[in-house]
DNA sequence: TTGTAAGCGTTATCAA
DNA sequence: TTGATAACGCTTACAA
């Protein structure tokens, strides 16, 4: 025996419990696995002996035996701030199929591509791309060289060769103006950072609510370069200061992102105009930043329950049959309410 | 051949190069994994048909029958803002030590306990926890349970069963404290959201300093439940309405975390305080909202990356030889100084 | 420089 | 209900 004895030794395997039993290695496999073919004494003993030697089971043996892979791998983005929610979320529905997932980050030196190379070598199911930096033909060319099937969760619109989870990022912009409008608000100005690979879904949104309920448009388009989410509110902040310069301010200010929404909020308080009493600001994600008691920004959720369940049922359906064709999930947002939205010109004590 | 071949059919093998080359497998594999062994013409050829066939390794197959793991287990929490951070930060430092990251995500409805399992049947050769949600009992039991080193990332002490990395909290708030004290601030308050796992530490430098510069301590305390980060910009707004109350403001508030200075800021704002010119707000950690352009928090870093290089090398260095004591890496903080501190009385232009 | 043989821990197939 | 045998794709040790 080693001096340095502290749990080093090679971790138990099925036949070291087979092996304690006096049963052979397959019965233990079929018992801890939940396989028909083993007395409930057996099961029972099995396990008691798997948990008492400390057994975990060798993934890379499993995965090199197996028929088929119970994983998914998915790509995410750490710096954001909606996808590691989208993660959290995603665990649970991976489970209700009957599947594990195995992560992989892109970050600035991490390309998609790399992060994707390393889950096609655990031969996972299948890929789930949250947030990807590559553009359409990007993820063509990925799909391709994939063998197995590929969600994109992002922006991107029904195509042929992978699938997409998105949210109605149109219809929750439509229905914030609707909002905004109900509480008696005229002029409501829009902030469309254009660098966001979102904003043209959700500027849409608000062409059409303003045109359906007859106000004038008055679009603040700011234009920047996409790197890392440092902008957006840089933009807010900018249209911010050029609404301030005008001779009046609109009543309420909707952005497509809640970055820009605080920029234009913290510029706007700065200078001593009241949120929500003099200008209603709304934002659009419910980013843990909307979320402080101190922000307390109206906004547009995109639900990242939703989006991480619309992702594992888009790979799942695939998986389970490769002829089918990719398709496109559209997720519903919410409208949540806070303290940045009121009626114009109300004073709220 | 099916009617369903949209790159179906398995994955290349090594054997699969061998036969296209007609050479053994054994030298396919030398070739993969730049061991000596195979002429530069054979290695040339041998990558030229993987690169052709699309070739990509089988994990699994690897880590069944190689001698040494060559993975490190990471654990993390999505939810939270500065830990994600450290996930980038941690892929290059790993990969410097020639290991490969395997991340595991702890949430609301997946224990650390659990994340570490799975961890373990991927066979790891170390495993590091980052923001655990256990406390030092619980980490030792899963140390104990643990084959291979742990690294705990977060606010752990020195002890004998597992590595600690941390940042020096109390000497980033004494250095902001002096720091404030050089604009020449003497009426410096400090809020103290107790629930915090750090808050004691930081608290011990706001004390140390505020004696060492002879100045009155004056500690908001704010107690609450440590759930998630909801809270603690509550604890700010909370000491902030406190301080409004009072005759005469600080100069200064200073704070151990971005959220909290948030919420103290905020209320300062709405309430006509200008930030930095009538009170000087100071936060913790550098985490995203403190950078946006609109809050532009002067702060102290915790710097992911010397967290991520720290916790590889305490892990690297206990694999290398398991009879080492575990150690304890205090990380230096850096002192980010932005628009929300100045001299105190002071008009910005 | 290249080839041979064995085996990692598991699951799948078949027979008892 | 249980057991024997083979195989998954790779690395290691050793022989040619």
């Amino acid at each position: 025996m080693r001096p340095d004895d502290t749990g080093r030794g090679r971790p138990p395997t099925m036949a070291d419990i087979a092996a304690h039993l006096g049963v052979s290695r397959q019965l233990v496999s079929l018992v801890l696995r939940d396989a028909p073919g083993a007395s409930d004494r057996t099961r029972r003993r099995v396990r008691q002996v798997a948990e008492q030697l400390g057994y975990s089971a060798h993934v890379g043996a499993r995965s090199l035996r197996r028929t088929r892979s119970t994983d998914l791998g998915v790509v995410f983005t750490p710096a954001h701030s909606t996808e590691p929610e989208i993660i959290e979320h995603i665990y649970p529905a991976a489970a209700a199929h009957g599947y594990d997932l195995i992560l992989s980050a892109q970050t600035a030196v991490r390309a998609t591509g790399q992060a994707v190379e390393e889950l096609l070598g655990h031969r996972c199911a299948g890929l789930i791309v949250i947030g990807s930096h590559l553009d359409h033909a990007g993820l063509r060319a990925l799909s391709r060289r994939s063998p197995v099937p590929v969600v994109d969760v992002g922006y991107g619109r029904r195509n042929a060769h992978y699938d997409v989870v998105r949210s109605a990022g149109d219809v929750g912009i439509a229905a914030m103006v609707g909002h905004l409008a109900g509480l008696g608000h005229r002029a409501i100005a829009y902030v469309d950072p254009v660098a966001m690979p979102a904003a043209a879904l959700r500027r849409r949104g608000y062409d059409r609510a303003v045109r359906r309920l007859g106000l004038a448009a008055d679009v603040h388009a700011v234009p920047g370069e996409y790197v890392k989410g440092d902008y957006f509110d840089e933009a807010g902040a900018t249209a911010g200061r050029t609404l301030l310069r005008r001779a009046s301010l609109p009543t309420a200010v909707v952005t497509p992102n809640d970055h820009t929404a605080v920029g234009v909020l913290q510029v706007l308080l700065r200078e001593g105009v009241r949120v929500p009493q003099d200008v209603s600001v709304t934002g659009f994600d419910d980013a843990p930043i909307a979320r402080l008691s101190s922000v307390d920004l109206t906004t547009v959720r995109q639900d990242p329950e939703l989006m991480g369940v619309a992702a594992v049922r888009a790979a799942v359906r695939r998986i389970g049959d490769a002829g089918l064709a990719p398709g496109e999930a559209v997720v519903p947002t919410a409208l949540v309410e806070r303290g940045s939205t009121a009626p114009p010109g109300s004073r709220r004590f």
